[in-house]
DNA sequence: TTGTTATGCCTTGTCATTCAAGGTATGATC
DNA sequence: GATCATACCTTGAATGACAAGGCATAACAA
């Protein structure tokens, strides 16, 4: 095993976010830890991923975000919009076609 | 659907052409029209894609590369090297873990 | 013969994405 | 008062993917 995350993970942090997303409402440092939680420690995305990724989708439309302060500190939430469900839905399509394709070429092997 | 190859692949171009070399040598141009027909053609890779990738490959010696004539055509066949192997063998377990763990996070919808 | 399509190689430029590394500030814990 | 965890964020460098081209030959059609 090389390194945590190789290069295989174009457009994952996008969906995994937007799949948590779906569950309940979220703010980013807790975002960071669920992720790696419910890919089963396979895929960890550091804060440099997550932040520029949840703005990007806000600026999309696909997220909205507010306020909240908890004992004396302040967390942004952020939650789907109906275009957010939308790109989810798509987004998981796609992923489920290429794994596929993957699969299906890795699985070709003859070889015993 | 939107786009033949959504942003999911990244390090994919890689692993399939070292998956498909694997099995016998081939060309460039070959192998173009083989990665769309092996994923049921759920990934498409141009040539632009292709042969920059067999080019990193060959120079840092997962692959090595022999012209060919074939009827008043030159051809340049490709083949794994040991390293070559390795590399797929390392690559396909990342995958396979990475993809593990996103269908965990996909699949641990409760929702009916 | 001339045009078009298919084969076969390749590079360039651009864009998006990822990541490590940093920066700021508060609360809790030692 | 020092250090850790929380919580937000940005910057810079590198990587990767891709569309769009360019070059040349063969095969075929008009």
């Amino acid at each position: 095993m090389a390194k945590t995350n190789p290069p295989f993970m174009s457009g994952v942090p996008e969906l995994l976010l937007l799949r948590l997303l779906d569950d309940r409402e979220m703010y980013g440092y807790e975002l960071v830890r669920s992720v790696r939680e419910v890919t089963d420690e396979a895929v960890s995305l550091g804060e440099g991923v997550i932040y520029p990724v949840l703005h990007a989708l806000e600026r999309d439309g696909a997220l909205r975000s507010r306020r909240k302060a908890v004992g004396g500190r302040t967390r942004v939430y952020y939650s789907l919009t109906t275009r957010g469900r939308r790109r989810l839905k798509d987004l998981s399509a796609d992923w489920v076609r290429i794994q596929g394709g993957v699969a299906a070429a890795l699985g070709a092997s003859i070889r015993a």
